[in-house]
DNA sequence: CTATATTGTAACTATATCAGTTACAGTTAG
DNA sequence: CTAACTGTAACTGATATAGTTACAATATAG
């Protein structure tokens, strides 16, 4: 999986949890990045409508969407990355009589479209907000060691 | 997802359409990749009881187990494989008061671990047998152009 | 017993991908 | 006009993956 899809989902935590508007600075501080690489990322979540931006003087990102409505498939659809890799290369032996050697690369994808779908289908039932509770019961148990 | 399960499905596939012991070389050829990588993907299979080995002259693979028996979570456990990588660096921040910074790691890997939980159980239900039928399947309309 | 073919494994190299760094044009507030 | 931002691109460095080579161990044939 690409590591955007972990910088875009603990931005927009973060995001919500401060409630204003923060530079790429302040956002790479909170998850341990650089700011660079948080403004590629927040480029493309703007452009899926779940963040505003604001150049200039005290400039920044703000959430313009409700945690409980964007779901962790739309974070993954606005970055347009895949969750489950491929990494098939060298299989695409088209001019060849073997059935297996031809066909495998066919097959395979068809198999990670199948785990891609189901995961994309895991990530349409969580939304940000089911994350956030997850954040404050783990903090609970470590302030009380539960 | 590790490039490994891809060699080991392709070679537990088209040993079982030749049905007879195959080299690492020729196994390698079919696959498209070297000999070494071949035979490290088989080892661990052979550690997984899905396939026999025999070293010396007229040596080695063999596959044992029946096609329809064999799960594709079989292999996946058999090579010690995750199908969704974390790829979560950089974001143990574990001294810091901040509840987001310290806690969105703990939290990426729950879901993480709940996709490849997801992914697993998807593979769990197809067999070797299954991705054979796909490959016929695929022959027949390159064929016959439907 | 020797020659040959093969696995199992390790060390090294090459390459591709990803993250970090730097830079800069464009924009906005004061 | 200046200062502080975004958006983006080019370059660098680190890391993971695949390919290459090598060699000990083993098994078979003659």
């Amino acid at each position: 999986m690409n590591g955007l899809f972990c910088v875009a989902v603990h931005a927009l935590i973060y995001l919500d949890k401060r409630s204003c508007v923060l530079s790429s600075e302040e956002l790479a501080a909170n998850i341990c990045t650089n700011a660079a690489r948080v403004r590629k990322v927040m480029a493309r979540l703007k452009k899926g409508g779940l963040v505003e931006t604001r150049t200039g003087v005290d400039g920044g990102y703000r959430l313009i969407a409700a945690p409980s409505e964007v779901s962790l498939a739309q974070v993954a659809d606005a970055l347009g990355v895949r969750i489950v890799e491929p990494a098939w290369h060298g299989g695409g032996v088209v001019d060849c009589d073997c059935m297996v050697a031809s066909g495998m690369a066919g097959v395979m994808d068809h198999l990670f479209d199948g785990l891609e779908a189901r995961c994309r289908a895991y990530l349409g039932t969580l939304t940000l907000a089911h994350l956030e509770e997850q954040l404050t019961c783990n903090k609970k148990e470590e302030l009380y060691g539960i």
